[in-house]
DNA sequence: CTTTGTGCAAATTCTTTGCACCAAA
DNA sequence: TTTGGTGCAAAGAATTTGCACAAAG
């Protein structure tokens, strides 16, 4: 499926900067900050602005479409893989990498909703071990 | 163990301050922020800085006594309790609920060296559904 | 005395908002 | 021709930094 058929299939109008954006994530696994998605896509969209990423990380994560991971306190990332699968990010070198992992069915008190579930590792990557 | 004690085992030197704050995470397991513990502790010592609350959560997790929660994009929140627990954010009321969760182990590759582990969940708590 | 902690103000960074213009249905 | 998308500049919020003073060993 092309981005802009995925899109279309959620709701959301496959303008230009759209899937542009979403395209970058879907090939791009590297949990890109919004402003590294702006940096990349600049030269090919030179007049892309940043404000249009926010507009489109938020709509699409609101939607389902792309994950935000807050795994660090200064500021989100984005994976266009939403199945569920574990981050870690390195202290070392910053990266976030996926790990495969079995998401544990806690147990929850009656009357509450699950709706995302993410799991959070850190630690250092076997480059800056 | 007192919070001084704790502190000093961690070679912590436990100065009005950090006791003040460390005190009040391990009697309020609200998960708050920066804001609300420095709002909270204000009337009682007039003279603490915002700077100092930074100051202090900041060496309190780099040191492992206490941990931060970055489930929220916007800000970060502290919880005393280090033993493993899931996090489960309301998207209703912002509120942070503790639960009980087997962490998974997951097959992280070789030469990774995991040393931070969290799962959070969001939805809806029992009051906003 | 010498190191460490605190606190103010300013700076920085990430994100949102207001508003005008542009593009598409 | 009306709704929705984009982008600039300004505003806002969370956090960090520089520096001076205070406190503790």
């Amino acid at each position: 499926m092309t981005s802009a058929e995925i899109l279309l299939s959620q709701n959301i109008r496959p303008s230009l900067a759209r899937v542009l954006i979403y395209d970058y994530l879907r090939k791009h696994r590297t949990h890109p900050t919004v402003d590294e998605i702006f940096t990349a896509l600049s030269p090919r969209a030179p007049t892309l602005s940043k404000t249009t990423v926010y507009n489109t990380v938020k709509l699409l994560s609101s939607k389902g479409v792309i994950k935000m991971i807050t795994i660090e306190d200064q500021q989100s990332r984005f994976d266009a893989c939403t199945d569920n699968h574990g981050h870690f990010l390195c202290s070392g070198c910053g990266k976030v990498y996926d790990f495969d992992v079995e998401f544990p069915s806690a147990k929850i008190p009656e009357g509450f909703e699950v709706l995302t579930k993410d799991i959070y590792f850190t630690g250092k990557c076997n480059k800056c071990n």
